[in-house]
DNA sequence: ACTAAATGTTATATATTTATAACATATAGT
DNA sequence: ACTATATGTTATAAATATATAACATTTAGT
């Protein structure tokens, strides 16, 4: 999985700090997600969207062949 | 969390059992994701959005208190 | 070059999702 | 009423997300 979080994140200057606070999970959770290391909650996916005011699907992009099994 | 699951399966006459086989998981993980009673994975909930062809966000309805804390 | 802040890393613990299995109840067709 | 299929329930085990803490590296400002 691939995700845009570091790109919007820049984009309104958060910093990782900041927006793990603001979503309520700690700065490391935050790394490993823009890692696209882990797979997130929905609900904490849908946190940060909220954040960065972009849709989950803009957010988080999946490889095509990463969904069908 | 509510889920229009339930309905949008419906919709598409699809068993508990053939939806779960399409995403990958057991019957019994769509049984509690329609009751609400947890917050599935962001991969999980986005192969169950393109089985019903329905985004994220109106597939999964959070009430508002439940994003903010 | 120094410093402070931001980012990245690693290891371990805890919480929660998901799997598995077995059984119970409901629903629809005949 | 019987049967088959769909749905719901419960308990336990396994897998994975997230917390926590401690330290390392990078970046930006002065």
């Amino acid at each position: 999985m691939k995700t845009r979080i570091k790109e919007l994140r820049a984009r309104y200057s958060l910093t990782q700090a900041e927006l793990a606070r603001r979503v309520g999970v700690r700065r490391e959770t935050i790394v490993f997600l823009e890692k696209g290391e882990y797979n997130p909650s929905l609900k904490l996916a849908v946190k940060i969207c909220r954040e960065l005011n972009t849709p989950v699907e803009e957010l988080f992009l999946f490889e095509d062949n990463e969904l069908d099994k």
